[in-house]
RNA sequence: GGCGACGUAGCCAAGUGGUAAGGCAGGGGUCUGCAAAACCCUGAUCGCCGGUUCGAAUCCGGCCGUCGCCUCCA
């Protein structure tokens, strides 16, 4: 029972082994902070941090790099138009995205590398490619000279003469080809800038993780991971630069997400059709977003539609459900052995599911099984210790997706008055219908459903739970 | 134009040779004062055509359709 994992560069499903026993490195290509953020960003970060949870559940100790681009063209712009200081601009987005990735209950990377930070290594980088034939110097700036790497075009399948033939020539820019970008661009009057060997300018958006990744996790890394609009010419460019520097293989394994679309198409900047991950979680739950990605495979592209985050909503209160404690007074038996059994098939195939490339939609049917078993069990009056080991199964699997099957807690957040208030009508309630006057109660219990406030009446009495309306 | 992915019940979606997981929605039932929640029952032959095979959603070919990259992009 080992992990398989897909790998781009290769375009197959290959067993996973890492460099070092035990021990993975894992980079993941963070976004441009510019602007808000939207779920697109998330599902990237969502993804990386399920195959980050698996791996630690697996056995491996992960050390997870993930950056922050904060200085870039159109942080600049941005910055221009809105009169702000770029890395005020930057530091403001980039303290948001951490607040999100909290929000989303995503791990912490072990470092967040920020490009400003990282402006020296990436001098002397760019310095060791430029004593090679890799690079040269044009007016202050420095470029990578792809012709010279035949190796170019090996993740992405693009033979070089392709690349340009569809490319648009709409740069100024003093390239000896078109295929050529950036490492090193001169400063631009007002643009920030760093003193470097070729005069003032900033690096180019490739060198930065190359650098980065090479700086914090060495020269070959496990898993270097990113949307699959990354793979040309970003990672391309990645795997140029390292190599090239290095002479040793960049990473072992390229991972891409697919794309989280928007009515058809994906949900990007430019085409307009954006929701933030402020909007969303306004309105949705960090769970539902997490539903809606794993119950399709990380590498295909996720339909976002308010009908499938509805959905999403609901089976997450379906997850949640199979929480709810047992009252009942059965400790053993066939019931108990029933649902014991079940617990561990839910544990092993939910296992074989994720080592299987990572299926998680396979490994939340497992999920859903195990609810199923846990509310048959409960309903037949089973409680105790094997009822509540199988409950701490569907948490401990459950939280390898980063599930948190936390309840919602209300819309104005765990008020105590609020709870006292709504115990009150609930015992009110239980009163009237004790003396049958059904139509008073029925009053109180649509009143509070209004609210947000359901009530279930259950033979232990009623208990009540906050609940948006989706 | 080049490279690549996908097309499975009303919707989302797993499944790469042996007669279709799971979720949502719907219908019927049990429970309930009525509900809710839960449980039970209930639905598809897998875009179209042809081929390989004892046998294909799964392999091969063609066609149709959708999407991604080739320019900044998670």
């Amino acid at each position: 029972m080992t992990l398989s994992i897909y790998n781009t560069l290769s375009r197959k499903r290959e067993p996973f082994q890492t460099a070092e026993e035990g021990r993975v490195r894992m980079y993941v290509c963070g976004p441009t902070v510019y602007a808000d953020a939207h779920i697109g960003h998330a599902m990237s970060a969502i993804v990386f941090d399920m195959i980050r949870r698996y791996l630690e559940f697996s056995g491996y100790d992960v050390t997870y790099v993930t950056n922050f681009t904060d200085v870039d063209d159109k942080i600049i712009v941005r910055a221009q138009e809105t009169g702000q200081d770029p890395f005020q601009l930057a530091q403001f987005y980039t303290d948001k995205y951490l607040t999100h990735l909290s929000d989303l209950n995503i791990k912490p990377a072990d470092t967040y590398p920020r490009v400003t930070s990282e402006i020296s290594n990436i001098i002397r980088a760019i310095g060791e490619l430029g004593e090679t034939e890799y690079a040269y110097e044009m007016d202050g700036s420095v470029y990578f000279r792809v012709h010279k790497d035949d190796d170019y075009g090996r993740l992405s399948r693009r033979r070089q003469e392709d690349a340009v033939a569809g490319t648009r020539v709409g740069s100024d820019e003093r390239k000896e080809n078109e295929a050529d970008f950036a490492l090193w661009k001169a400063a631009k009057a007002g643009e920030p800038s760093w003193d470097s060997p070729w005069g003032p300018g900033r690096p180019g958006w490739h060198i930065e993780c190359s650098v980065m990744c090479l700086h914090h996790l060495g020269e070959t890394i496990d898993i270097h991971g990113g949307g699959n609009d990354l793979i040309f010419p970003h990672h391309e460019n990645e795997i140029a630069q390292s190599e090239s520097l290095t002479g040793k293989p960049f990473a072992r394994y390229w991972v891409h997400n697919g794309m989280l679309q928007l009515s058809g198409e994906k949900m990007s900047k430019s085409v307009g059709n954006l929701v933030t991950i402020d909007d969303f979680l306004q309105k949705n739950s960090a769970d539902a977003l997490r539903l809606l990605i794993f119950t399709a495979h990380y590498r295909k592209p996720v339909a976002y539609t308010e009908e499938s985050i509805a959905a999403a909503e609901r089976s997450a209160a379906r997850l949640r459900g199979g929480l709810r404690p047992a009252s009942g007074t059965v400790t053993v038996g066939e019931d108990v052995e029933n649902l014991r059994e079940t617990a561990e098939a839910a544990r092993s195939g939910f296992r074989l599911a994720m080592d299987d490339d990572l299926n998680t939609s396979s490994a939340l049917a497992h999920l859903f099984e195990l609810v199923r078993a846990i509310n048959s069990a409960r309903a037949a009056g089973v409680s105790g210790p094997f009822f509540q080991a199988a409950q701490e199964t569907l948490r401990e699997l459950a939280d390898v997706l980063g599930l948190s099957l936390a309840d919602g807690g209300g819309p104005q957040g765990d008020s105590l008055a609020a709870k006292e208030f709504i115990d009150l009508l609930v015992s009110l309630r239980t009163d009237l219908r004790q003396e049958k006057q059904w139509a008073l109660a029925d009053k109180v219990r649509d009143g509070l459903a209004s609210l947000s406030v359901h009530l279930e009446d259950t033979p232990e009495g009623t208990v009540w739970r906050f609940e948006d309306a989706t």
